[in-house]
DNA sequence: CTGTTAGCGCGTTCAC
DNA sequence: GTGAACGCGCTAACAG
C-alpha cells in the first residue's frame, strides 16, 4: 500500500500538521523535526496525492488573461480556449475573468494591466507588445507579487515569470527551409506579409525565415514585407496589388493574421504560374485553403496548449513551486492538407 | 459555489446515499425518487468532482500493456513511456505491467493476450498483429468484459474497443505530398524502403504515398518498395545497392524502421546530385540526420501520447463511461530540422 | 514550536 | 427502499 501522511508521521514520530508544514515548506518546525520527517519521506516513498490536496485546499486561483480584441480567427479562437477553461474552472479551482484590449493599443494595454492588478488576482495573462510602458506595468504586478506570463507574444528583459508561446524565430526558419525546399533550382522573389512589426512574435518569424533563405538559396529574392495590421481588408489589397505587379513571385509567407485576405485575393486571382503559399494558424480559412490547395503549408500553435500552459505555470508560480520549462514547451505544428487534425 | 451532493439531496428531499446510487445507477431506488434526484442535479447543473470520487473509491486499475520486444528506437521508447507512465500509476490509480513478446510472432501474442486474460486486468492495450488468432484472443478477452484498445498497430473488425495511433494512409499520404511537392517539375524515380508488407501500418502508408505522388506527379516514378524487415543492417544492404544501381533516383521514403541502416547509407555515399529524403519516426538516429541534413523530414506519432491515451481509454471503459473520440486523436507530427522539439 | 480536530466531496457499509 | 455515519489523504484553523 501507497504510503500516506498518517505512515510519515507515526514514522517520524511527530504528528500530521508538523508533516504538513514539512510537506508545503511551511515555518513553524525545527530543523531537526523537519530532518526526521524528511528521512520518513524517503524511507517509505512517499508521494504526496495532488488530488486529495487539491481537495482539502477548497482554494480558488482568481486568474486574468488579457487579450487583444483583434478581428482574427486565431484571436478569436485564442478567447474560445481561454473561455473553456474559464467553464471548466469549477474543476480546476481557478476563477478566470478575460479582458479585452483594442489591437496594438500600448496605452490600453497598460491600463488593463493596472486594472488587473487592482483586482489582486492571483497571477495575469497577457498577450504582449512590445514596448516600455508595457514591461512598467509588468514589473508593478510583480512587485505585488503577482506572477505574470505573456502569451502568444513575448515580453522579454521584463518581470514575467514566464513565456507561453512558440519559438517565432524558430518558426520562421522552419517556413523558410519549407520554402527553400519547395523553391529549391527556381529563381524568383518571395512576397511576405507581416501583422506588424511592432509585436515581437512577428519580427523573430520574419528574422527566421530570412535567414533560412538568404544564404541557402540566393536564386530566391525575398520582397520588403508588406504591413497588414493583421486585417482581412488590409491584407487583401496588398496581396492584390502585390499579385498584379509582380510576375517573377514564386512564393508567399504569411506570418501574421488576417488570412482571410490573403485567401480572398488568392482565389480572385489564381494565377496560371502556381504560387507556394505558406501561412500561420490553423483556422477555418486556412483549413479550407489548404483543402483547395491555395495554401501548401500552415504553422500553428495550439492555442489550447497555451491557455492550458499559461494556467498551470500560474498556478505553480502563485504556489511558489517550481515550473519544468521541458513540460512547458509549445510545439510549432505543421500542417499539409494530408494531416489535418 | 459549485453545488455538491449534499446540495442535491436537500434539493430532490433525499438523503446522500440515494443521490449516490442516482449518480452511479445502482438500484434501490424507486423510479419516482429517482426522477426527483436526477431533475435536482439538471436543476442545480451538478458536475461529480472526479477527483473526490476516486478518493473516496480508492479504486486502482491494474492494466497489462503488451508490447513486442523488437530492437529498434522507436519500440524501445514505447516501452519506456509505458514504464514512465507505471511510475505515475501510484497518483493516477493503475498498475501497470508491461508483457513483452517476440516480433512478428502471432502464437506468442495470442499466449500473451490470454496470459492478461488470466489476471483478470480492468484493461489490454496491445501492439497488434493483424491475423486472426490474435481476433480470437482479443474477442475472448471482450467476452470476459475486459476491454482491449490496440497501440501504434491496429486490428480493425475485431472486440477491440479502441484504436490508440495515427491514420497511417493520411501519414502516407503527407509524405507523398511533401515529397511532391520537394521535386515538383524535376523527373526521376523515388524509393522506398518498407519494414513487412504483412504488417498493416506499413501497407496502409505506401498506399497512401503511392495516391498521393501517382497521379499529381507523372514525372515521378516509384521503385518497387524494398522490404527492409525493420533491420538496420538489411535496410543499409538494400540502401546502398539502390544507391549504387540508380543514378535517376531523387527521393527515398523509408517508412518502417531501422533507419540507422539508410543513415549510414547515405554517409557513406554521400551523392553529389542530392536526395529528398523523408522517413518515420523522430528517434535519437533520426534527429541527428535532420540535424546534419542527411534527412529531409521525419514524420512522427508521439509515442506517450498513445500510451497516456490508450491509459485513459481503459480507464474509461473500466468505468463505462463513454470516450470522446475527437479528443484521443494522435496527430500526424511533421519534423524539419527547425522545429525539432 | 507542535499536536488536535474538523472538514473538502464523495462512496460505502451498516442499520432502519 | 432509504438514511446515518464513517473514512479516503490531505489541509487548516485552533489549542497547547
Amino acid at each position: 500500500m501507497k504510503p500516506t501522511v498518517h505512515d510519515i508521521a507515526s514514522e517520524a514520530g511527530v504528528s500530521l500538521a508538523t508533516v504538513d508544514r514539512v510537506l508545503n515548506g511551511r515555518p513553524g518546525v525545527r530543523a531537526p523535526t523537519r530532518e526526521r520527517v524528511l528521512a520518513a519521506i524517503q524511507k517509505l516513498g512517499f508521494v504526496r496525492d495532488v488530488a486529495a490536496a487539491n481537495l482539502a485546499k477548497g482554494r480558488v486561483y482568481p486568474l486574468v488573461f488579457i487579450v487583444p480584441a483583434n478581428d482574427n480567427s486565431f484571436m478569436a479562437a485564442l478567447r474560445g480556449e481561454i473561455a473553456a477553461a474559464g467553464m471548466r474552472g469549477a474543476q480546476e479551482r481557478t476563477a478566470i475573468s478575460i479582458l479585452t484590449v483594442p489591437a496594438f493599443d500600448i496605452p490600453a494595454l497598460v491600463r488593463a494591466l493596472d486594472a488587473a492588478r487592482a483586482e489582486k488576482p492571483a497571477g495575469v495573462a497577457v498577450v504582449a507588445i512590445d514596448a516600455e510602458p508595457v514591461r512598467e506595468a509588468v514589473a508593478r504586478l510583480a512587485a505585488d507579487g503577482i506572477p505574470v506570463v505573456t502569451l502568444v507574444s513575448d515580453l522579454p528583459d521584463s518581470a514575467r515569470s514566464h513565456f507561453a508561446g512558440i519559438d517565432n524565430e524558430a518558426a520562421g526558419r522552419t517556413a523558410g527551409s519549407l520554402m527553400g525546399r519547395f523553391l529549391d533550382g527556381r529563381r524568383g522573389a518571395i512576397g511576405i506579409i507581416v501583422g506588424s512589426l511592432d509585436v515581437r512574435d512577428h519580427r523573430e518569424r520574419l528574422d527566421g525565415f530570412r535567414a533560412a533563405i538568404s544564404a541557402p538559396y540566393p536564386d530566391l529574392s525575398l520582397l520588403s514585407p508588406l504591413e497588414g495590421r493583421d486585417e482581412p481588408e488590409r491584407v487583401h489589397q496588398m496581396v492584390s496589388r502585390l499579385l498584379a505587379e509582380e510576375p517573377e513571385l514564386l512564393g508567399l509567407y504569411s506570418l501574421g493574421a488576417g488570412n482571410r485576405g490573403l485567401i480572398r485575393a488568392l482565389e480572385e486571382r489564381r494565377p496560371a504560374r502556381p504560387i507556394r503559399v505558406i501561412a500561420h494558424e490553423l483556422t477555418p480559412h486556412t483549413r479550407g485553403a489548404l483543402e483547395t490547395g491555395l495554401i501548401d503549408t500552415v504553422l500553428n500553435q495550439d492555442a489550447g496548449h497555451e491557455v492550458r500552459s499559461a494556467i498551470r505555470v500560474l498556478k505553480a508560480r502563485a504556489d511558489g513551486q517550481p515550473v519544468i520549462a521541458a513540460q512547458e514547451r509549445i510545439r510549432i505544428d505543421i500542417f499539409l492538407k494530408d494531416n489535418l487534425p
